[in-house]
DNA sequence: CTGTCTATTTAATAATTGTTGAAATAACAA
DNA sequence: TTGTTATTTCAACAATTATTAAATAGACAG
């Protein structure tokens, strides 16, 4: 993980729409969501969701699949820990200590 | 941590001059750094640098403390730590193992 | 008090982002 | 083919965000 890829990661997740996408697909694990579902959870326009699926599939932290006239959605893991790795890197210059006891950062 | 914290932490982030400021300040532990210093180290303008510090406090990503002219800024782990709790929640429907076979999501 | 250093605020501008209705695409059933 | 369903793309507009120069504020030394 880069800036470049951080930057488009948490800005794809700041924003009320697309936080409450992620958080569902989270939710959902591996099975996902049709885009439909989605729709309905979240009461919100399908032309204002696709907006919202480009950007976070933009960022690879979500993945489609399509099964029929269906198109599934489901959060990628892999791309949440690496920018979370990104955030927290050489955490105290490395001095595990003075990283626990303020918080619990990991 | 509720929606509007969670975007308002990760609205902070999504830009690359406040991320590098953040990694600086969560490198550089409790005893921060001053304005000055982070200036300097990313080649920033101060004017600029003050309205990025103002977005991070505001989330609360960061905490600040004045040493005679200076103004130290230090990153605020616990915040961190909600937002973190707050993107994993009820994880693949609290199916630990579904959630650890895709990535390593915590 | 005056001057200097550190940092913030203000104001203006340029660029990006979110939303929505309408049109387009794509899959399937009859 | 024709119609229906599911979703995306387009176009236009409103709202938000980032940057910078210039002005302001606050702390300290002489």
């Amino acid at each position: 993980m880069n800036s470049e890829q951080a930057v488009k990661a948490l800005a794809a997740l700041a924003q009320p729409t697309r936080l409450a996408i992620y958080r569902l697909l989270v939710e959902a694990g591996q099975a996902g969501m049709s885009a439909g579902q989605i729709a309905e959870r979240l009461s919100a326009a399908p032309a204002t969701l696709s907006f919202h699926f480009r950007t976070l599939s933009h960022a690879e932290l979500i993945a489609s699949r399509q099964e029929g006239r269906f198109i599934f959605y489901s959060a990628n893991f892999a791309v949440m820990n690496g920018m979370l790795g990104y955030l927290t890197e050489n955490c105290c210059g490395g001095n595990i200590e003075a990283c626990r006891t303020p918080g619990d950062l990991i």
